[in-house]
DNA sequence: TAAACCGGTTTCATTATTTGAAACTCGGTT
DNA sequence: AACCGAGTTTCAAATAATGAAACCGGTTTA
């Protein structure tokens, strides 16, 4: 668990915050304390201040600590300045809208592949994403064609970090299988998830890039092997690429009012 | 702007990036300085470090920090762990359908409402695009009946904090009036937004209540005058107030797995 | 052309905060 | 009565944060 750089206080009380958002449930102090570095009252500190700042909520009833509102207030702000999801709102309810399957907008964080936004279209898979999530990238239609896109020397970074973890018979199992794929989503410009996160779920994935060619982000079309197949899914490809370069042209347009009420109007 | 009780580095850490989140766009270092009560270099090295840990987000093109995307991750397990969301949604996604009209979730956050999900009676979720904004507790109607269920000594405090800005010409415009309107709420059971807030936004509250009358949050159905009036919001009563109970229920018995894997499983 | 200016960045001695070993509290065992 | 484990507090030593001042590079002003 290589820690970034470590600033200090602040980067400490965060990996702690980060250390109780990754259990995905409610923890215990004695918990956290088993798989810390940090001696008890160090750790009990931490806990205690993010708690007063609202970064963690505290169940006093099961004594238990999870992230908290703050966070999610925050986030908001995040959403809305620091993603694509802004810019890319109306493009994908316009591809929703034609495509009729779910389409999921991600950027990549980290080593990690995190949903920014989704459309489920019609009677869709009762697939269970939202934004925040994170997913890996080695195996999912946006991770891989982000990573194929990637300047070599952070790919080589974000493939080293992969755990390679056979969710399905299809899935990529090595540093050296990612990498032929990634060749051959270069080439074609455009990737698939060939049932490699889950079984029966298959999707068709496009890069956002700036002109540059730096990835922006990916988006992508998923469907079910008893709707559809590849065949099926390649058949958005044109659609996937326009709205793609159309995000892309918002995107380096995309300025910011020189003011802007700081009220709250609408909801 | 009162300072909670300002915990050590990490607080004043926190409380730069509640600066920088209340902008609303990306800001320059100099306007935060302007703003700040922290000398330069301290001010300076707050924001190297959040930047370094992707709390914020530096773009070097226009020189402008903006919170960044470590926040979505995070609010994401704050969201799941730390919120009615996740126990409200069957329910809500189950009244949206059957009133056919916007649903809102919404908890107290400070004196704030925060909204914690919603449901466009068309389209399907859009995450943090609503989740996570927060509004006025004076002249909404989930702000009033969580404020007028709310045990008299908070309730007082957070009326204090009010501003009684006039959005519209319906707005309750002092601590008294709304005080009125909170003992007429209490008596209902149930409350309205009379286009306090926007005009032509109408809607229809209720509270999320303990069984020990703890308030938990609140739901509220929206519609405009164009479509509708208070007499044809006040026909879901009873089906706020059932989905309500349900949600009470369910938050109740709410418990975690005793084990749940870390796996991310899904997308 | 020089001088002042401005936003951003770095230095470094001073100061205040964090740190963690140890010790303590409080329920619940043994 | 002694023990145990989870959580909490103490306090001197170690460390990190602090901020006045100075610096840098670009732009405007005199």
């Amino acid at each position: 668990m290589g820690r970034v750089t470590s600033d200090g206080t602040v980067g400490k009380a965060l990996e702690v915050l980060d250390q109780v958002a990754a259990y995905g449930r409610p923890v215990r102090f004695s918990e956290l304390l088993a798989e810390s570095d940090f001696p008890k009252p160090t750790l009990y500190r931490f806990v205690q201040t993010l708690t007063n700042q609202q970064m963690l909520a505290y169940d006093p009833e099961r004594q238990t600590y999870s992230p908290g509102v703050r966070l999610v207030r925050l986030a908001h702000a995040a959403w809305e300045q620091s993603t694509l999801a802004p810019v890319a709102r109306p493009h994908i309810d316009a591809l929703s809208k034609a495509v009729g399957e779910t389409v999921h907008l991600a950027q990549l964080d980290h080593a990690q592949v995190l949903y920014i936004d989704k459309r489920n279209a019609g009677q869709p898979v009762e697939m269970y994403s939202q934004a925040g999530k994170v997913g890996p990238a080695y195996c999912t239609g946006v991770g891989k064609v982000m990573l194929a896109f990637l300047d070599p020397a952070s790919a080589a970074t974000v493939i080293e970090q992969q755990s390679f973890h056979a969710f399905t018979a299809h899935t990529l199992d090595s540093a050296d299988a990612l990498r032929a794929e990634l060749a051959d989503i270069r080439q074609n410009g455009y990737g698939f998830d060939r049932e490699e996160h889950e079984p029966g779920i298959i999707c068709v994935a496009m890069p956002i890039l700036t002109d540059a060619g730096r990835v922006l982000g990916a988006l992508s079309v998923t469907s079910t092997t008893s709707r559809t197949n590849l065949a099926g899914l390649e058949a958005f490809v044109p659609i996937l690429q326009e709205t793609a370069h159309k995000i892309t042209r918002d995107a380096q347009n995309w300025s910011f009012p020189d003011y802007n009420t700081k009220e709250t109007t609408g909801i």
